[in-house]
DNA sequence: CGGAATCCCTCAAGATACTG
DNA sequence: CAGTATCTTGAGGGATTCCG
């Protein structure tokens, strides 16, 4: 199982090698959000073909991306996660993401979200994750089927999987949840117009759409 | 020619469909360097087979990464060049290739450096590309075949092909000078053992190796 | 049941030749 | 010069099976 290499000494055409695998974008993005079981990968990762994410693991952990801990004990299941040197590569992952959400504009036919997904994309809309030390709000995100939740508070900003017990603001929204974060569509717009609906204090909702920013393209029509 | 698509209304997801094919990014970083006629690709790219590459084009063109211009009167070739969509890829360039740079260490086996590699691995080391207002140094840098220039001036530091004309100083290397962009190897040592050869003021090679920097990862060899 | 390996098939990508 | 045509190869998709 060789990889394709492109024969330069060049940081870019390294990267290249491995990132531009299939899939291996998408597995990398699941297991920053955080550590990860086969199964929970293969259910988070809708058509993957089951030997190509093996194939794919067994890359990344020769390549001292990923390790994999085996079942110790009581535990049965193998787990992965992302090594340092994986972790290193979230910039490159968020200016990736960033880019391509500037050009994302409906939702195409059949796409879907998942946890992992939503969660990578408050991340990215929290940028540097800095908040007003003062905040102390969390927030419940429902998008279809998925549920996170987002937590400013002690001046920084995180987004995780699944709903929170003690949130103050329950927000459900569709694909317009995306307009509000490109801030092309205002909070109170998207309440009036039911692109979103709150359970709790929707001034919440304001600082929310205020802060979490992944802005649209504006080249997105270039004909020169 | 359809693309491979992920089906998740995701940012990272669409940047995988584009960038996570064979060949795309490597077209990308050589047209981000400059415009480029289709031999020009051709050349910058050993090893890429031509239909790959006019297909790849042809993507990039229709996805308004790419734009194409057919040569009017006098010229005689199209030239392809990035869109400003295009060019909003450099900061998720540069990140890939600060990443994949920090992996590594010795060339392998029959690996080259192309005009826009080094070039583009130059644009990389100079980080936000400021500098001192009052420097006023142009360097011509030869790897192998390979030749370009930088030039700190006005604030600036720019990498460009070719050699210039009013270099101060002329540096010919092998693939040692990635140690002295990763500040392994002083700029003193790499002259003393022959890693680099000077045509010019020794002082002004410190100055290069303090200022351009593409550092090692610390983390190659995580084994937990 | 989680974590793959195996088989088969399709299509993207490689190699090379050729053309407007 | 700037591609297209043709053929070959192999990675990836899909389903099933296997193993601890």
């Amino acid at each position: 199982m060789t990889n394709q290499h492109y024969g330069q000494f060049c940081g870019l055409a390294r990267a290249a090698e491995i990132v531009g695998q299939r899939w291996t974008l998408l597995i990398l993005r699941d297991l920053s959000v955080g550590s990860r079981r086969y199964s929970e990968l293969v259910a988070g990762l809708p058509g993957i073909p089951t030997n190509t994410l093996a194939t794919r693991l067994k890359e990344l952990e020769d390549e001292g991306i990923v390790a994999r801990t085996a079942p110790t004990g009581t535990e049965r299941s193998v787990v992965y996660r992302l090594t340092s040197r994986g972790e290193e590569l979230g910039p490159a992952l968020d200016a990736l993401s960033r880019w391509g959400a500037g050009g994302m504009r409906e939702p195409r036919d059949g796409e879907i979200v998942t946890t992992s997904s939503i969660t990578a994309a408050l991340r990215v809309a929290a940028g540097d994750g800095v908040a007003p030390a003062d905040w102390d709000t969390v927030y419940n995100v429902r998008v279809g089927e998925v549920e996170v939740h987002v937590v400013m508070r002690d001046g920084a900003i995180t987004a995780d999987p699944g709903f929170a017990e003690d949130a103050d603001l329950e927000i459900t929204a569709g694909p317009g949840i995306r307009d509000v974060l490109a801030g092309t569509l205002s909070a109170q717009d998207a309440v009036e117009t039911g692109a979103v609906a709150l359970d709790g204090d929707p001034a919440l909702f304001e600082r929310f759409a205020d802060t979490l920013r992944v802005p649209y393209s504006v080249h997105l029509a270039e004909t020169a």
